[in-house]
DNA sequence: CCCATGTATAGTTAAAGCCTATCGCCATCG
DNA sequence: CGATGGCGATAGGCTTTAACTATACATGGG
């Protein structure tokens, strides 16, 4: 039993004539007739008494049709979900991104997402990237915003923007006279940190290599937050290094606190976008990448798609 | 799209692995993975993310595989509807019935089918013969109970049983003395006929030859039941010629009426089923037949089945 | 009794469905 | 870092099937 003959069988139904059920379906008449023979020897059952005056089709036989175009219905139903779920812009898309993005990018990307694929709403997840990835490769989520280096089997990373990072200082800080800021003199002050497993951390203390966590009067703060971070600088508890998109968007005339770039060459780190090779709806992506770039960001460079990093 | 590929599809959602599927589809896995690519292509989505480590179902797919299950269930009930439809004892039979045969057979009839069939109820019509064929031949009918000849294009016809004819006379009539009446002499009296249409009344005339409608004193009761002829007769209103198994079954001791029969040769009718040659539940008719000749019908004489006419 | 109509059958061909064998990819492990 | 093993994709060949054309067969009507 297949749907092409269930096909046959309603037409045939329908015509209540071979030749023209035939003719309906596009086949011979033979065809039909063959086809019919065999479903009802296949179910076992007469669904058409035939004679040289016309067809008719028996009682058994007028509820199998009613039960067959059922099936035809459904099955249509499946080409219709096809062709509905061939716009890679339709259907919710799981994106996740890191902690130390998340508050500064999201407010901008969002609205830009919407207005450039109102019928693919985001469904959102802000973790470590090490969380991220491993909801990645799960199926969890499609696509992640991370920051560089980020390699993992099966996922594929394309660089969107670089973005600098800054000191931000307590208002009245000594370096307040300063323009730009040497990442080597990060080691004279009590720095504040996030937690471990914010690759925020890593890349700051790789930036100064001097820093060393645990020692000195840098701080750690498990679990906590960039913004409880600024506030405690705003405190005089110390000073600490943000990216630009979270220090260059301060409140603005908020006089506790001071931005400083570094010197150059400014430590930056490298934010890119990753997925499973494998996941098929690229053109989201690429519109997640646009609404990124589109969005305002504080200092942040393009980095162009020869950039793309595997 | 065929049914089967709608199975491997739902056994690779379930199983999320090519060749586990395959298995349990008893096919090899190459079979499978070429159906699900042919799928996707005829789809024109991506249906599953494929990787080393595992088979992902894309949002669009689950949505897909969904409606799959739906169309392989529907599809499951043609064959459980076939199941339960192949029993030729299964489902309403429309049963026709003549005139002057229903109120004396149906009685006895109807509680045998049903204690032979329980699940075929009978859709009862009483009709001309005339009637009878046209709606038997529509299909508005299955089976219909004539009297001989009967004859029609398409039409097979089974003898069931034959029952002679006898004469009905009001109480205290002149020949009530006679033990049998010869045929003859029924154009002597006022003999009471119903209308044209009724077989009855053809065969009746044909036993008597000399008895003429219109003629004499026969008087011919258009639209009437061989009830109210009967009616008649106890009145006094004439004599009347009834089928054994109508005059037979008076109610016992009617005072007012006397049955005689005919000399040998009696004159009878033979009284048959009748269907499509192209009606396929002959179980159905077989069970008609069963409960016809296991009625108590008055004076019948069941015809043998090498006695089936075409 | 032949003809018109309509379905079934025969015979053939093209396609499809399936199998075995093998490739290529990737992740893991010694 | 190369070997290994699991897994899906691909290739080639075979069998089945679904389609066609031509024709036989059945039936009711002129």
């Amino acid at each position: 039993m297949t749907l092409t003959d269930l096909r046959y069988l309603v037409a045939l139904a329908r015509e209540r004539h071979f030749g023209h059920a035939a003719e309906r379906c596009n086949v011979s008449q033979p065809t039909l007739s063959v086809a019919i023979k065999k479903l009802e020897e296949e179910l076992a059952v007469t669904l058409f008494e035939r004679s040289a005056a016309d067809v008719k089709i028996t009682d058994i036989g007028a509820r199998i049709v009613a039960q067959a175009e059922k099936v035809l219905l459904e099955a249509g139903q499946i080409k219709e979900l096809a062709t509905a779920g061939r716009d890679p812009l339709s259907g919710p898309l799981k994106l996740g991104v890191i902690y130390t993005i998340g508050p500064y990018l999201l407010p901008h990307l969002i609205p830009r997402v919407h207005a450039a694929a109102p019928s693919m709403p985001l469904l959102i997840q802000e973790n470590y990237t090490a969380r991220l990835a491993e909801s990645l490769k799960r199926g969890d989520l499609d696509v992640i915003v991370v920051a560089l280096p980020f390699e993992e089997p099966g996922i594929v990373t394309q660089a969107v923007y670089d973005e600098p990072f800054r000191v931000l200082l307590p208002a009245g800080h000594g370096w307040e006279s300063e323009e730009r800021i040497p990442a080597s003199r990060l080691a004279e002050a009590p720095l504040l940190l996030l937690g471990a497993g914010n690759c925020f951390r890593d890349q700051v203390l790789e930036a100064c290599p001097l820093c060393r966590p645990g020692e000195g009067l840098q701080r750690t703060l498990e679990g906590s937050s960039l913004e409880t971070i600024r506030h405690m600088v705003a405190t005089g508890a110390g000073i600490t290094v943000l990216p630009s998109t979270a220090a260059d968007a301060l409140p603005g005339g908020n006089s506790l606190l001071t931005v400083r770039p570094f010197t150059t060459p400014e430590p930056f780190r490298r934010v890119a976008l990753a997925w499973r090779v494998t996941y098929p709806r690229s053109g989201a992506i690429d519109v997640i990448r646009a609404a990124i770039l589109d969005s305002p960001l504080a200092g942040v460079k393009p980095v162009g798609s020869p950039g793309r990093l595997g």
